[in-house]
DNA sequence: AACGTAAACTAACAATCGTTAGTTAAAATT
DNA sequence: AATTTTAACTAACGATTGTTAGTTTACGTT
């Protein structure tokens, strides 16, 4: 059964105040009064406060799951795959901007889907690690320590929520390309 | 007057709190609990919980503003400056990785300091982004849009809070080193 | 016209929140 | 020895939390 437009709705106004104050600090009824209705009317549309969050969650993860995936099966080089896993962050987070922040700061609310998001979570970051691996061995990638590379990355890609909405001038396609020139060009040889 | 070594404990365990779940999320109960106390207890110590989070926020804050301090007045050039603001977020994220979760993700719950602390922050940046363009003008960076250098490289360095205990073999002089290796490749021209 | 459903409402619940008041016991100071 | 101070306590407060129950209203379908 696909969520309702009316459960999109508030799934969509719920991640805005999540990101403005962190889902903890969110009530039914701040989601409520955004909607324009009472807090209790919500419940016409969704199990619960911790719904909302899963469904934030873990739609986001499996999104970014499904992305790498495609981008493994490619048979592509590791510099054109890493090049492909900063468009896919570029893109996701461009399109969610609010629901990452609840990805990146909420996930340790989530309770019956907790450890389905942390086993999507150690299954995204061993893919990264062995493309990057898999560089270090195809003289690729210099021979740093990965565990560094894999981190610097990964933090500045997780970040994109914060900082793409100020620059909704810059195309997306551009700002991957720029992003790729400084992320890569530190670690291609 | 300098905060007591009990105060100073409270705000220890409350940090540690605060980095697992978030500010919101924390009662005054749960502090005392692992202070082994009653939460009443906890107001002979402070003045309400605002208070602890702002003085964990304020003084990291202030911490970073001194470093960036003495980094910009020292002769040197920009990509020297940058290697030292490196070792200087290593060096306070690695005495602070509870803290730093707050100054990260707990900042919008402050009230009274909300304004100082977004001050301390706007200069940081702007001090960080100075350096940047310096270096663009000397010829020292590469001349890519420096917004995405900026963010780039204190995304990077914001989350170390995250990636720091996990690699608490690893000694912060190397990290840092490594880190600068990686993070600054890829501009230096 | 009658019915069923979707989506809002009012009212209230038990639990928990940050915090205050007043008390007590031990420790430090006089 | 008497007194003040420190730091804990119990008890409770008013406010707010997520949520439920029961009701009303409007609308599409028969």
């Amino acid at each position: 059964m696909n969520p309702s437009p009316r459960k999109l709705e508030i799934i969509s106004v719920a991640s805005t105040l999540f990101k403005e104050k962190g889902y903890s600090a969110v009530t039914m009824r701040d989601i409520a009064k955004v909607m324009g209705i009472k807090a209790a009317s919500l419940y016409n549309h969704i199990k619960n406060k911790e719904e909302i969050l899963t469904f934030i969650i873990i739609s986001l993860a499996e999104e970014f799951i499904d992305g790498l995936e495609k981008i493994k099966s490619g048979n592509n080089d590791c510099i054109y795959k890493l090049k492909q896993i900063i468009i896919l962050h570029v893109d996701i987070s461009s399109r969610n901007t609010n629901g990452m922040a609840s990805l990146n700061n909420d996930w340790m609310h989530l309770k019956d889907q907790l450890n389905h998001y942390l086993a999507l979570r150690m299954e995204y970051e061993n893919s990264f690690r062995n493309i990057i691996s898999e560089g270090i061995l195809k003289n690729e990638i210099k021979n740093i320590n990965s565990d560094i590379m894999v981190f610097s990355i990964l933090s500045t890609l997780r970040s994109l929520y914060l900082w793409v909405p100020k620059k909704d001038d810059m195309e997306p396609t551009l700002l991957a390309a720029n992003l790729s020139e400084v992320l890569l060009k530190g670690i291609n040889k």
